[in-house]
DNA sequence: ATGGCGTTATTTTAACGA
């Protein structure tokens, strides 16, 4: 089973792209975050033509996750359990009203189960959207934990934008992020979690670092000086991760007109 | 020095991204 996973930046302005992608590549199943619509804004249409299955949760133009799938696609879950929400009114009322946004679908995919994910921004490091990020990895970690605790065997893929650069060679400049979100260490410890709770990365085995990245501002010249960070991963169960033949950044995606800024990370798995 | 670019919408500026 080939999948990916891809931080689209709109899917209304990339579907010829992600169409291309998915027959160029031989996707199975293909996650995307960052759709940028509502549910019934999204093109189901031409993923039906396509030969896929969509999931997809947004409730307006910021967030908005999706699976697409070829092998099947079953339960589909539009949040996981206990996902924390945003307060932007925090402090203004005696009564909190966190809103859940639309950063997590769950689906099972030819037997494994898929979680598309867009993990919080952060923002800034005093922002309170970073102490959200930070509460969210923690849930999603609790939840992953209960989920193995369940079935040790099953085949789990959290896959997405984690904004999260785990280790130093996973930026170009650590000096220019030093006072930046995505690489500080409450960060890099919630992320850390995860994979210690038995979610691999399974990709860094097959493209190590450093300057293997997934991520270039569209700004300052960043994806032809090689300036990137490296923040989408396809952290995968032990069963799963069992069964990791190959996973590559597909950085042609980056090229060109009309590209997101963010590149498509593809895993291929033995049958 | 907060640009540089790209996306969205209750658009002609603002919010968000990382």
């Amino acid at each position: 089973m080939r999948l990916a996973t891809w931080n689209v930046n709109s899917i209304r302005s990339r579907l010829d792209r992600v169409a291309d992608f998915l027959d160029r590549q031989d996707i199975d199943v293909l996650a995307m975050q960052e759709t940028k619509c509502r549910d019934d804004q999204f093109p189901f249409e031409r993923f039906d033509e396509l030969g896929y299955e969509v999931a997809h949760v947004g409730f307006n133009q910021w967030n908005g996750v999706a699976i697409a799938s070829r092998v099947g696609l079953e339960n589909v879950e539009l949040a996981f359990p206990e996902q924390p929400g945003f307060d932007k009114n925090a402090g203004e009322s005696l009564i909190s009203t966190p809103i859940v946004e639309s950063r997590a679908l769950g689906a099972t995919c030819g037997g494994v189960r898929v979680w598309s994910l867009y993990v919080p921004n952060g923002r800034t490091l005093t922002d309170p959207h970073y102490t959200y990020k930070l509460e969210w990895l923690a849930a999603l970690r609790d939840n992953g934990a209960k989920w193995l605790a369940d079935d040790p065997k099953a085949e789990i893929a959290l896959v997405g934008d984690w904004n999260i650069a785990p280790t130093d060679d996973d930026v170009w400049s650590v000096e220019y992020f030093a006072d930046k979100t995505h690489i500080s260490q409450p960060e890099r410890d919630a992320f850390e979690a995860i994979v210690d709770t038995g979610y691999a990365d399974i990709m860094r085995p097959f493209a190590p670092g450093p300057g293997v990245y997934t991520y270039w501002d569209y700004t300052q010249l960043r994806f032809p000086r090689k300036e990137g960070m490296r923040i989408d991963f396809i952290l995968s169960s032990p069963a799963l991760a069992a069964r990791a033949k190959d996973a590559i950044v597909d950085r042609e995606e980056r090229k060109g007109k009309g590209a997101s800024d963010h590149a498509p990370v593809i895993a291929e798995f033995t049958d």
